[in-house]
DNA sequence: ACATTATGTCAACTATACACGACATCACGG
DNA sequence: CCGTGATGTCGTGTATAGTTGACATAATGT
């Protein structure tokens, strides 16, 4: 069970010029927690979310976040 | 404002050998009214759901979803 | 005329994403 | 030694995704 989703936030941040937790969660406008939370695969983003991230790196939704599918 | 996601499940639905609502949620593991609202875009899928719907269709994420950003 | 299938709506509920404030730790620089 | 920035935790509250059951309607078939 857990959460079905990962992602490659953190090593995405440290690519993009060491962007900090706080500055990607005002890019995407959410709160510092919610950055944490998602990395920390606590609970997967929305959808909404997801694409504002994945933005924010200019990548493909898919190559910042996977679904892996042993449900 | 409404939600910034729209999507092409309706369409995919048709070029899949016409796969049926209730089909579509079978294979996604939802109900049949979660299929009726994400598809009248009434709200957003979950990640991990919105990934699922891609797969049924073996589409990439970005080719059922779209992200539109007049935020 | 009746049954079935596909689509849709509504109301009440549960689960979870996200906000906000407070506090803790660690590294670094002055 | 102290301040500041970056990361993380906890608790509580709100918004929204998704469930369940009931009911409605149009299209098709027998």
């Amino acid at each position: 069970m857990d959460t079905f989703i990962t992602n490659r936030i953190r090593k995405l941040r440290f690519e993009a010029n060491e962007m900090t937790q706080h500055a990607l969660a005002e890019r995407v406008g959410v709160t510092r927690q919610t950055i944490i939370a998602i990395e920390a695969a606590r609970y997967a983003p929305s959808l909404e979310l997801a694409f504002r991230i994945a933005r924010a790196f200019a990548k493909p939704l898919e190559d910042v976040f996977q679904y892996r599918a042993d449900a």
